[in-house]
DNA sequence: GCGAATTTGTGCGTATGTATT
DNA sequence: TAATACATACGCACAAATTCG
């Protein structure tokens, strides 16, 4: 190559560029993506080059590589990918994917102090606040309160009724963002009198609370959510690496 | 390259003998381990090849490689890598690593047929078992009981005294073995009248369950643990990606 | 303070192996 | 069987970081 006079090294250049048409539907899930070959050439680069940039849009999951076959752009709405920030699993060892959710209240505002915080806002960034309760196997099983960044998600501003009871991981792929990591924080702690009505248990009750935030490939927090949970039996899944 | 009639890729089979040295404590950590040129020359690989091993014994936690200096060793007992798999914190946000505990049994025997489920081993093979309660800033934070598969660990077997306030990570390291990954069940319960006991506290004091599992790098259970914890304020954080 | 030597990091180009269609 | 696409491997050149005289 000749001098480098950028900051980044090429690999990560063609990553962007790569991950951009990906975020921006040019590339959607289904047909392959151009071969290895063809992309080097567009980008004037050579293949080795290319393949590290896909080797990390790979580990980042945007897109799956399969020999012989070519290389798919994944789709985050599957239930492997959809699913994988849940950590709660029934008495059964299910996951506990909710199949139904009543919606208390939902709107947009500006963000609170604390929300700033949790979600490395500027003051008076807007955000989509929603609480909701959400049923497993026809049983109320947690009581949320979720806040998303509206100016993350491309076109969610304008969008005059979101859904409610939205999953974040498809969500936000429908506004061009994946999704790459979240942390969460787990305490426990006693049902209050209205929390334990909603979930239909005695006041008292112990309940685990998941105080979770979700941050998108580009490492920015996109949804911060506090959820109190009744595990009934079940349990929660940590995995470290 | 000649025809491969070996199932393993080259740079996995140069990853194997890497790893071998690290395990076998022939490259220890402190200096630098031979450079890429040199062990590409040694096992009769491309520059490339070599490469490709030492990045999966980088992403494995087995080296760590700087630009202009080397590549070294890494060192399982440092605070970093020991308590990684330790995921409570306190009210202040510190890290609880428990500087003081106290042991209140310990013994190898034959494992049980839960302890064959928890570390996939075969019937009547040996574990270590150890009970102890860990203080953290002068107050019992946890009880635990604790499985080690003796077979896994080399010399393991023939040591008499057996450290009983031993860390999994630094211990493991010390038997030629690093660790990978672990899972982590989480639950709440009551402590027991026995347990309120040892962690001083009343009766029924709501205490979080921490049933643990680590594995080796090559993805072998190491130890089984079983953790009663009295989060007081602090909390657990879990990382997802 | 500077330049040479050393070591890993990035990039190029090519050939061949292997899985899929 | 043939064509296609990703996977592995080779070898070389130069860039960037670090160390040391």
């Amino acid at each position: 190559m000749s001098i480098n006079l950028t900051r980044q090294a090429l690999y990560l250049q063609v990553y962007d560029s790569l991950a951009q048409r990906i975020a921006s539907g040019m590339w959607k899930p289904g047909p392959p993506i151009p071969n290895e070959v063809d992309l080097a050439r567009e980008f004037g680069v050579s293949p080795g080059t290319l393949r590290k940039a896909l080797d990390l849009l790979e580990e980042r999951r945007l897109v799956e590589r399969r020999q012989g076959r070519g290389t798919f752009v994944l789709d985050h709405a599957t239930e492997e990918l959809t699913f994988r920030f849940v950590n709660v699993f029934d008495a059964n060892d299910e996951r506990i994917v909710s199949t139904q959710t009543t919606v208390l209240s939902q709107g947009i505002g500006e963000a609170t102090q604390v929300e700033c915080n949790q979600l490395e806002a500027a003051k008076g960034e807007k955000v989509l606040r929603t609480r909701r309760v959400r049923d497993h196997r026809g049983r109320p099983i947690s009581y949320e309160e979720a806040s998303i960044t509206v100016g993350r998600l491309s076109g969610l501003e304008r969008e005059p009724n979101p859904p409610s009871d939205y999953l974040i991981v498809p969500f936000a792929q429908q506004h061009g963002i994946r999704l790459g990591r979240a942390t969460e924080k787990i305490t426990h702690l006693s049902a209050s009198s209205e929390v334990a009505r909603l979930l239909r248990v005695k006041r008292g009750t112990q309940l685990l609370k998941l105080d979770r935030v979700v941050y998108s490939i580009s490492g920015e927090p996109v949804e911060w959510r506090i959820a109190l949970c009744n595990l009934a039996g079940g349990y929660y899944v940590a995995a470290m690496r």
